[in-house]
DNA sequence: AAATATGAATTACATGTGTAATCGACAGGG
DNA sequence: CCCTGTCGATTACACATGTAATTCATATTT
């Protein structure tokens, strides 16, 4: 799966969170902060396509943008990619890390509990 | 703190692991598998220098590299930036992520869990 | 029908990155 | 004292990325 750069990784955000969409449509969704112009997200929009990660398909004179690629796919090949890199593939690395950075609540902690209890049965 | 690309990285590991080096020395102990020429690596050393994450000092006509900042700081950061991005900021969404995955063993689930169970004392 | 707006496609341009080659200074071996 | 190897510094060059403007075709409005 093609790699996808940080600013066009919000525009698949978008899609991700409604498909099929116009190019202005994505434009009006995009994050107010980018302050793109609608010429950025349709540069955007082209290099998704090239890249494989997104369809289009022709709605009168529009394109119809949706994903190609599954959303949760993506960021599990990147949470791996990540993990692989910084941690040595060691999940509780990062865990320990998360936890010496006080990046962990208690409720998130109980959160993850559950979970891990969750997959022991 | 700069961001570091995936390529000088893999330098800043090395003098991570084992500082300070001199140019050629971080190239003897860059992974093989990049299969870098001296050449390239003191190009990243040079574009490390720059964004001030190296540091370096005179040995006689050689520089002495160093890292100029902590690997735990530049994971947290890099970990910080995934997770707001792709998990809005929650671990627990990366580790249901990673449970539906099949990335967590038996023996990860214990470690995390006795990770967790110490934190709460 | 002419003017205008709108769509995608093409082109632009600066900066970052991967991957070096080359240059100019100098140290050490003959 | 000169040659050669070795340093860091400078330059190179293609591809990725952020950020558009321009172009060309066509729909829509007057």
């Amino acid at each position: 799966m093609e790699r996808i750069a940080e600013g066009e990784y919000a525009v698949m955000e978008v899609l991700w969170d409604e498909a099929p969409l116009t190019a202005a449509d994505v434009a009006a969704r995009v994050p107010e902060d980018r302050g793109w112009s609608l010429a950025t997200v349709k540069t955007m929009l082209s290099r998704l396509l090239a890249k494989g990660v997104l369809t289009h398909e022709e709605e009168g004179r529009r394109y119809l943008y949706r994903p190609a690629i599954r959303r949760e796919d993506y960021v599990a090949e990147e949470s791996g990619r990540l993990i692989d890199r910084m941690f040595g593939g060691r999940v509780p690395a990062l865990v320990a890390q998360l936890a010496a950075r006080d990046k962990l609540s208690p409720a998130d902690i109980a959160e993850i509990e559950k979970l891990l209890k969750a997959l022991k049965s």
